[in-house]
DNA sequence: TGTACATCAGTGAACGCGCGTTCACTGATGTAC
DNA sequence: TGTACATCAGTGAACGCGCGTTCACTGATGTAC
């Protein structure tokens, strides 16, 4: 737990990224963090379930470690999104395309974010609205940015259009991952007229 | 179960209805319906557990009664918020007030909504996204409408506006019920902000 | 280098608990005559 | 109206199961000398 110590004696066969990973391998569209069960995290990380105690308190704290593992690693996907922008497409298109297909890579931190903070304890929802709290910052930051370069037609209010933007696409996203891979080009068209039709209210 | 066979016997005390109140009553802004009981719904309503099987086959025929219900009740809650458009206040603002404070009288339809779609099996989430679909379906009947009269304005893609507004005020609708009054108010007003941009980009 | 020791990650067995489901039963109600 | 009967909503007891958690233990590793 606090890594701050020295320590000695056997050396750690497994560490708290793999219980953590074994968590959100069990995850997916149809089960939330909250159903699952210390044996059953412990029997995919192959350890005994009383050795899950040694790397976390109870298992509220392995859920908001999942939680954090998922945002931050969500973000790394976003961010990552935003510089595929071609110069051929548009940027709100190259963006949302390569989100939806960035989803495909790991699709349980979609579900994570989207469902956790809807169940499961008060520490719990807090940690799922500080992840979603992130996402919209740095949307408004790059709203932001666009207003510097642009300034005669500035967006109005970046805070709420990037929250407004940021809730959507994750909805959407969330109706992605269940669904067909031909079907999801439709969905794909969708959320971009969506997200242009915000940024154009918004000018 | 099938109402349409006669029947004798002993009068029932209890009926399908109060044991899918029950049920929602057990339901919260931190519990989902996949994580009830049948014993638990059961002891809610006062019966035996292994009464439970007189009205309904199992407990995913619970849940999924459970949805209908929330889905139609909150229909009709939308519907009179609509309808609630003093000449004072623009609608938006007339249907986004009324809508957030009607959530207040039965807070747990709109989580059910929000929520199942994520967890539980598939006939589970295709019950909730029926539901959500009835929304958009009645919001995008009242865009047409108003495009029939405002025709010098028509909203383009309706379907598509209603599906983005739909999902965006229960994203937001959610995060209400789980804050402090004077809090909702600033909420409120940065949804109907969101609303009016959507429109405002789609004309 | 060799030895005794402290540390601590990991474990097998056991606990009590709430769960979903089944069984055979009860008894209130409505019906036939 | 009175009586015998069929129906079926509701029940108490019991089942086997997976769960979270605790306990005393093992043994690999690093450290002191």
């Amino acid at each position: 737990m606090d890594s701050g110590t020295t320590q000695t004696g056997r050396k750690a066969s497994i560490n708290r990224l793999d219980i953590i990973k074994a968590a959100i391998s069990l995850v997916g569209p149809q089960r939330s963090i909250a159903s699952l069960s210390l044996r059953e995290v412990a029997r995919q990380a192959q350890i005994a379930p009383n050795s899950f105690y040694r790397h976390f308190k109870d298992t509220d704290a392995l859920a908001i470690a999942v939680i954090e593992e998922a945002g931050s690693s969500l973000r790394a996907i976003v961010r990552q999104a935003r510089q595929l922008i071609s110069e051929r497409k548009s940027v709100v298109r190259s963006s949302v395309e390569s989100f939806m297909n960035q989803l495909d890579e790991d699709p349980n931190y979609l579900p994570i974010l989207l469902r956790e903070g809807t169940v499961g304890s008060d520490a719990f929802q807090l940690a799922v609205r500080k992840q979603l709290h992130f996402f919209e910052q740095e949307l408004q930051h790059d709203l932001e940015l666009h207003n510097n370069q642009y300034q005669e037609k500035p967006i109005k209010n970046p805070k709420l259009v990037a929250r407004a933007i940021t809730r959507l696409v994750f909805a959407m996203g969330a109706d992605a991952l269940n669904m067909p891979h031909e079907e999801r080009k439709k969905l794909i068209d969708d959320v971009i007229f969506m997200v242009k039709t915000i940024l154009r209210g918004a000018v």
